[in-house]
DNA sequence: TATTTTATGCAACCGAGTTGCACGTCGACC
DNA sequence: GGTCGACGTGCAACTCGGTTGCATAAAATA
């Protein structure tokens, strides 16, 4: 799983979609893809900002989103009303998805690999699309402290 | 749709933890029993009004806490950034809980009576403390359709 | 009744996310 | 190569759910 650079990565990905591949994406995707979690747009753009790569508070949301629609991010919904988003790697089954979240300092975790299982009877006229399992608990860092 | 039964019930239940049945609380719990799903603080306050009882947005924000703090009620954060209250009925586990969230309308269903099976094994250093299944789907009203 | 505690109302605030519009930039097409 | 149109970005202002601080009202306690 050695990418050659993650910039070349990010950069292939958007080629892949037929899409520009913007500075502002490029650094985007390439930061989703160095996470090891998924990241709030501070997150996000405090990385960038690291990098000296400053952009619009807008401009992120909006490229964001578009990485979403492109199936090139995903977009998930913390406790704390505020969104994270983290790069798709793999082609996932979008059937299910699991994540964890730390109770102690707030971060969300993907846990693409684990495709849970559960055995839910719906209540009649319930029409099942798909589940979201969300665990909460303490992540290694936090338990170590 | 005043059902002698739910008030003095709210009212019970805000006797039995020994707290001050006010008219907010009592109000804003009765609504929630009769809710057949999670509310959000806007739907409660129309609810509310609708019978003839208003009050401050902050006041329902704190009679929500309060209830949640005092284990009458439970807060579902939804897909939308909205939180969701219901009261608790039974006395649940408290270690899993299922959401049904309908993708078209919105609403959000507390699975109250259905404990999710779910066989998921963290990566080495996670604690586990509880999991939230959220599934999404077509409810019930909008399947007729 | 006087005092303390607790709940409510009001106003101002915060922060995540959105919208509208102007400007810049890139690619296409003549 | 120059022009045009489409698309991306920046800026400012806005929306909206939720919060905070403080003053006042209503119970509880004495």
């Amino acid at each position: 799983m050695s990418a050659p650079t993650l910039t070349s990565s990010a950069r292939n990905r958007l080629l892949d979609v037929g899409a520009r591949a913007t500075p502002a994406r490029e650094h985007v995707l390439e930061i989703l893809l160095a996470a090891t979690r998924a990241l709030s747009h501070q997150e996000i753009e405090a990385a960038a900002r690291k990098q000296g790569f400053n952009f619009d508070r807008v401009t992120l949301y909006r490229v964001l989103d578009w990485l979403v629609t492109q199936q090139l991010a995903h977009k998930i919904e913390g406790q704390d009303r505020v969104w994270r988003f983290n790069a798709i790697t793999v082609t996932s089954t979008e059937h299910g998805h699991a994540h964890f979240h730390c109770t102690r300092c707030g971060q969300v975790f993907c846990l693409e690999q684990l495709e849970p299982s559960f055995a839910v009877t719906l209540p009649a006229g319930f029409r099942f699309e798909k589940a979201e399992l969300t665990i909460q608990g303490i992540c290694p860092s936090c338990a170590t402290d």
